[in-house]
DNA sequence: TGTATGATTAAT
DNA sequence: TTAATCATACAA
């Protein structure tokens, strides 16, 4: 189980700690579960960030609870999946961008509209727990991660705060969005 | 009311 | 490198 505040954190300080764990969700007759292994950092303080601005209606669950969901609908075709963290009113979170295949190292959705084509993932789930939740939630990754496992890099997509090393992603995964150069990983066909 | 713009993806 | 696509934010 994660610590109790887990999730009371800086949003840069549990995304590394979010990969290698499980997302998981219940269908009606079965149930999907990825292993996470890419996500970038957002926080009010960083220009990059939604709520750097000012709370709005789509943006509100994002100064959520930590611990539940912020999900928002992306250049109006994906939705994208984000973990609440850090503190209440105060709009910080954890993107969640790509999940391989558990025990296997395959791709199963490498970018942030993909986890939620995947998954199944819409605005249906916003601001609801993460954990203790019966259809979509998140378990505890197995081995410890170090440092050396994991690659930390800037965040994909944004054009302000492009600076800020806020992403990062499990080496030698086949299921990540995008590589450093130099990451010699091998590539998914 | 009008316009610009994405925390993207897939195809060229 | 670019089109697709649309809700939202912000200016006027």
């Amino acid at each position: 189980m994660f610590p109790k505040n887990f999730f009371y954190r800086h949003s840069k300080l549990v995304a590394p700690d979010l990969i290698g764990c499980y997302l998981i969700k219940n269908n009606e007759k079965d149930q999907i579960k990825g292993i996470i292994v890419e996500t970038e950092a957002y926080s009010q303080e960083e220009e990059a960030c939604h709520g750097h601005r000012k709370i709005t209606e789509s943006n509100k669950s994002l100064f959520g609870v930590p611990g539940t969901f912020y999900i928002y609908k992306s250049y109006g075709i994906h939705h994208c999946l984000n973990i609440v963290t850090h503190k209440e009113n105060f709009a910080s979170g954890v993107l969640i961008r790509a999940v391989m295949i558990p025990n296997r190292n395959e791709r199963l959705a490498s970018g942030p509209g993909l986890v939620t084509k995947t998954f199944g993932i819409d605005i249906s789930f916003n601001s609801y727990e993460v954990l203790n939740n019966k259809f979509l939630w998140i378990s505890q990754r197995e081995s410890i991660l170090e440092a050396k496992d994991l690659i930390q890099t800037s965040r994909i997509g944004i054009s302000k705060a492009k600076n800020i090393k806020w992403r990062w992603y499990l080496k030698n995964s086949r299921s990540v969005s995008k590589r450093v150069k130099g990451d010699r990983s091998p590539k998914f066909k």
